[in-house]
DNA sequence: AATGAATGAGGATTCATTCAT
DNA sequence: AATGAATGAATCCTCATTCAT
């Protein structure tokens, strides 16, 4: 999956945007090599092997083993973040909403497990790294969830009395748990977590619709 | 040489059980140095000077670094569970229940939140931590979740078409993301945090409430 | 001394005698670093830095790291003898040749610091720089001390049974202790240093005068 | 050469003074090889096969590379100044003072002239070798030289007008001057250096001495 | 002719583990 | 049974040098 589309066979030309290209290479077999063993057991050399060139450049290109691992927090943040945002179409009803996000977390966090790894196993030891995770990764997330829930409030979907930053904190948390854990950390069967969120997303629109939607 | 008769103070006793005391304070030590540091980065020196004995010895208790990290997860997990299976009275209803529950996930996964901290960040990377977490570790929780839940179906208190496991494995899911994450690695506002569980716990029950108990 | 006149902004000229330029600004940087930092723990990074142009020019024009040092003493050897050969007067005592041949050594060596740090320090190690350091530099400072002693004896000035080499090796041997040592090396007060110089002339000139010359 | 008496032919024992042993091996390797190839260019492992014992300890016992150049100053430029106050008897003539002062000279550093190597090439660049050389080595010497100068003043045997602490100054730097880069760096030979210590120290006497004494 | 990007060999240092006491 | 001294493998990083542009 990394570098899908090399046209040409060289992999390392020397001038042009080939740095960037190198820089990407970087950050991906760093991604997976930091992923497999940990950050402090990984090797640079590991890295740069997987990557196609040689050590010096990831101090060159990063200043160190630890810029390397901003680097791809950073990278990769932004990527979940976008990924996240778009593709979301909105939903008519509050179940089909949550389920689409539940079942996006479940495709996306797959896709994005070697980063995730390395950012919960880091987020507690690192205090850079919690804090991205923290404030960029998490909250960002929990917002863009709040905001979907927002809408369905406003068309009269969902009680008055629900705290809506504490649903969506909590369907933010459920992403996590099943996109990540479930499927990565405990190898759950994907299908069985495919029916896990459906289940949830059915309970909790349920758990705070409008009296009148229940009723209906 | 070293200390060879301390009467009162004395960690460090000859004879008897001194074996268990010293094992038991290596064990908290290494808790204590592996979740800050994290594993690969913590030296068996300072968890041994932490614990006030010798680097020696974990090689002879432990069988090495890896042996302790292995002690480590059995005896907190056990602490961890024990401390779960006992304390937590029925409930009259599903609301109280599942608050119940996710208000002890935050009580106790904070007094864990070393053994939770290592117990997570090393899950993905070693695969002998991963399946003790897992297995023994979430599964166990699910099925004590999945027990007392079952008490409630049996009451009638509980939908006939929820997919009674799936909302175990949430609720526990939701217990760990509140317990650990939301307050221990993002640092959340505790107060907010059991907010936010009595928040679902109230969204989920209802949610999968009988029908009749939410026409009541 | 260094970057002696630049008249124009542009430091990097083209044509004509650029390279000659650059090839000087390239040892009086290398000169300054090496001193600060020692041959081999100054970067060549830092003296192209310093001397304003790329590292790559350090292998073309001096074929390396050690060809820069040849270089240095090459040139600086050379600046050295020169500034010594010229501008020294024929005195008409003893005392007032071998006084004003120590107080230049003050003088030059204060200047020429950093050669002579460099100098010094790899004599030592380096034998390429030791027969420098000794043939060029140190010889004919002796040398001339030698031939500037040699006119006074002539003269009747001194005594028949001095080895006249021997005083010149001693008197040259000076220079540089008081000159290097004690200025540049212990920090010793620069005034201190030259009445110190001042004293040594007198003793050493009434040591080595004709026996008449004491009397008179 | 180093090490000449190890009664045993074990070089590695493991309890009871072998540390001290080893320590000291380990220094002595350390000046042959930083003297050889300088500090910086020399490589820690080197002077662990040198001493016979594992890189390891070097940072054991010194705290690292620098941590043992910090020791060689200080064992070395005790034994030097032990050696120079001990065996140097009262001499009854100025010039026989000076003399042995000078001749002393000559031996000392030439045993020591590794050490001497070492220090002089770092006392440009590192302050803290710097400040023990000047301070420790060069100031004890120039006193050492003085308390001798001072008993014959008393003695009436120098002049009043001399300033007796610019020629201990002196009299110091000459016997460095020629015991070491006489000596060592331009590898003069031994004879001829021999030769010129005592010239000068007949100079110098003839120069400082009281005048009744000349004309006697 | 000059640059600056890339290399790769090599170094100090750390640390889990072993072993003699 | 416990210590702590010793090891040596392995790591991150630096830097002189080369090369394509």
């Amino acid at each position: 999956m990394a570098t899908p589309s090399r046209t040409d066979i060289a992999p390392l030309q020397r001038g042009k945007h080939a740095k960037d290209q190198r820089q990407r290479a970087l950050i991906e077999a760093a991604t997976a090599v930091f992923a497999e063993h940990g950050y402090d057991a990984a090797t640079t050399r590991e890295v740069a092997e997987r990557a196609g060139c040689s050590e010096g450049l990831i101090h060159r290109y990063f200043m160190g083993k630890h810029g390397l691992l901003l680097a791809i927090m950073q990278s990769k943040a932004a990527g979940v973040l976008e990924d996240l945002g778009s593709g979301l179409p909105d939903r008519d009803t509050v179940e089909a909403e949550i389920e689409q996000i539940l079942l996006w977390h479940l495709t996306c966090l797959w896709d994005y497990s070697d980063f995730i790894s390395v950012a919960v196993s880091r987020a507690t030891i690192d205090p850079d790294i919690g804090r991205t995770v923290g404030e960029s990764i998490n909250k960002q997330r929990v917002n863009l969830v709040l905001d979907r829930l927002r809408r369905h409030r406003e068309a009269g979907r969902i009680r008055d009395n629900v705290d809506l930053e504490a649903v969506a904190e909590v369907v933010a948390g459920i992403g996590l748990m099943l996109g990540f854990f479930s499927q990565v950390v405990f190898g759950m069967d994907r299908e069985r977590v495919r029916h896990i969120a459906i289940e949830s997303a059915a309970a909790l629109s349920r758990g705070i619709a409008a009296e009148t939607a229940v009723q209906a």
